[in-house]
DNA sequence: AGTGTAATGTTATATTATAACTATCAACGC
DNA sequence: GCGTTGATAGTTATAATATAACATTACACT
């Protein structure tokens, strides 16, 4: 990994932690080129993937976005909620539940690797009782 | 609903029935063009969008393809269960699952709309024990 | 410096999805 | 029957996401 591509991480990284919606690659290619007018979607494709190899981010695959890791302990499965009122994502820690799944799978003979757990609802800040307030 | 349409939407569920592994938008235009030369991606996406309103295909969201709906109940959130080495999906239902899934989310005032839960893995046909014998 | 390898840059293009507009057709009141 | 309306489908174009393929640069080692 050369300095530019650590650059671009942390970069990416940053405008990420800025904020807890996801971002699309291509929004994350703009606000680079805010900095660095030249580079083009592989940088950023790049970027992500190492971001991602490390656990430091997220892709919501339902999204096709991106959003930072929340926790210290990278590469812990995690359960993604999305709020479909205000766009934020929250990540919870449910080794239970992966775990669960896992042994279900197996029943049947699959053995599982990856997961994948997206919940779309409405978060706590924009639920019936805030909007009752 | 149009003769057309439901016309659309039966072939793209025969095509994916007969197939368990998942078919992106432009394969099933690419087949359905076979039929009907002139049909376009909207018409695709149009039926797809029935299709998936009615529980009777479900969207992989980390691969951007479509499969039936294995199960006589449609709209019961399923697990999907993906294998890398030779692409089957396979649906398996874990009720249980959801609700933990929903209620752990509901401790922080997250209300549970969709779940999406995708496991990507080895499937029984392709794993260890197979590779063994 | 010279060579080899990995990282980055660049161009082009593939893949997935939808916007926006037009045409068709069926149902309805007249 | 005839026009009006609203829903469905067709068509064209383009947006959004992602990667292939190749050129260039940087860097480590000798």
């Amino acid at each position: 990994m050369g300095k530019r591509g650590k650059q671009m991480q942390t970069e990416i990284l940053s405008i990420l932690r800025d904020s807890r919606s996801p971002h699309s690659a291509y929004t994350l290619l703009d606000r680079l080129q805010e900095t660095y007018p030249k580079i083009a979607p592989p940088t950023v494709y790049r970027a992500l993937a190492a971001l991602g190899e490390r656990g430091q981010i997220h892709r919501l695959e339902s999204l096709n976005a991106y959003v930072a890791c929340q926790s210290e302990a990278h590469n812990q499965t995690s359960v993604l909620s999305i709020c479909e009122d205000c766009g934020v994502v929250e990540e919870t820690f449910e080794p239970d539940i992966f775990s669960r799944l896992s042994a279900a799978l197996r029943k049947s003979g699959f053995s599982a690797q990856r997961h994948i757990i997206e919940v779309n609802g409405i978060c706590a800040s924009c639920g019936p009782a805030q909007a009752a307030v």
